[in-house]
DNA sequence: AACACTATCCCGCACTTACGTGATTCTCAC
DNA sequence: GTGAGAATCACGTAAGTGCGGGATAGTGTT
């Protein structure tokens, strides 16, 4: 639940960062722009949830990831556990996707590099408070970018049908005799099934061969 | 390379739909709308790739996902590889997750409703080529839903720090034996280790436990 | 001081796996 | 129609696995 927009009133941000003077810094900029106030200052994940509790939480919060102590990825999960409507926008100089992508899924609602001017974040603000569309526009690349790599397929090993459905049930966990009983064949084909399927995953135990199918989403 | 956009020429649209009716329909729709020019109509995928390789490409195609014979999903890649600077929008009647992940990284551009109206097309349209924003907030959103159900980390199972070493290596593929003597303890050790894992997991094999923690993204 | 938890170590047995080395069909392409 | 894959079946063995029993020592809680 939001009570404020940027057009009736003050807009409440709050800042964490361990960095004091980035902080500070950052939150005179803000101080110093029509629309915006920083209600609150903080250097650590803990005193943001400590306040949060106590009182009524800001329209924003703008939050460092690489913090000592608990990091800034599970500072949002938790502050989206006490506060769900809050919107908060990561900060921070990490532009991999593995951060990015871990922050979103955490509860973030938008993801800024510390380069980015006010008026960048300005923007982003409009973005998520007036749009409602929780991401930017860089976000969104990114994530394209990550959904693309997740969905690397290409390579099947040229595994035949017959294999793949031994595979499934290796995968599933089933012992050789068992895949053997469910399929009606004897003990030795499954065998030798699993020699080739071994052979084309370039792998050399059931073990080997589940990570392989997982990790590159093979079936 | 997008060569026109709304604000200066007509835009060049094709449709791509097996359904006849709702192809030549939409067709008619976007010619009667100002700054909109449908430039050819489609019934197959194949079409639409032969046509590419001898016209000038359009600025957009929608495109149907329910094909027979080559899928809209197929056909995107094609049509990305054939021409990169089209933009893609997929214009169906499912919304599941699955399709919309799989056409997002085929390289589609948007993802439509079929209900959706004509005004509703012309945002996303908007959206794509002004903005620039490769996705409309309704996509935004679905990928967002889908981010979060793929990182469902919750439960560790309260797995402890020596079984998480231990659980890597088993992962690595190592025996029993390798991970003793990479830990620089017993072979018994480890097999206690592994029993204690395999109970928290509550699976009673090493393959079920790969498969539980790369499916759960434990570790 | 008693308790729970963790990490470490040990024995033995039934079972499973990985692999060497074969074989017989069947289909499909050249 | 010959040859290459695919799918099926077979024997044997050394190594590895899962689990039934144990045990000891340290750490931290209450």
């Amino acid at each position: 639940m939001i009570t404020r927009n940027l057009s009736t009133e003050q807009l409440d941000l709050w800042v964490v960062d361990d960095n004091v003077a980035f902080a500070k810094n950052l939150a005179e900029l803000i101080n110093q722009t029509e629309g915006l106030q920083c209600g609150g200052i903080f250097h650590s994940c803990e005193e943001v949830l400590h306040d949060l509790e106590a009182e009524s939480p800001p329209d924003v919060i703008l939050m460092d990831i690489g913090f000592p102590g608990m990091n800034g990825i599970e500072g949002v999960k938790r502050v989206k556990m006490v506060a769900p409507a809050v919107q908060v926008i990561m900060l921070t100089v990490f532009e991999d996707n593995d951060n990015i992508f871990r922050a979103i899924t955490a509860g973030a609602s938008g993801y800024l590099h510390k380069s980015a001017t006010l008026d960048e974040i300005i923007n982003a603000l409009k973005a998520i408070l007036v749009g409602g569309v929780p991401m930017n526009p860089h976000i969104a690349r990114k994530m394209l970018e990550i959904f693309k790599h997740l969905s690397t397929t290409t390579s099947d090993y040229g595994i035949t049908a017959r294999e793949k459905e031994v595979l499934q049930l290796l995968v599933d966990g089933l012992s050789k005799k068992q895949i053997a009983d469910k399929l009606f064949v004897s003990f030795h084909t499954i065998d030798t099934h699993l020699r080739n399927i071994y052979a084309k995953l370039q792998v050399n135990s059931r073990s080997g061969a589940i990570v392989k199918v997982l990790k590159e989403h093979l079936l």
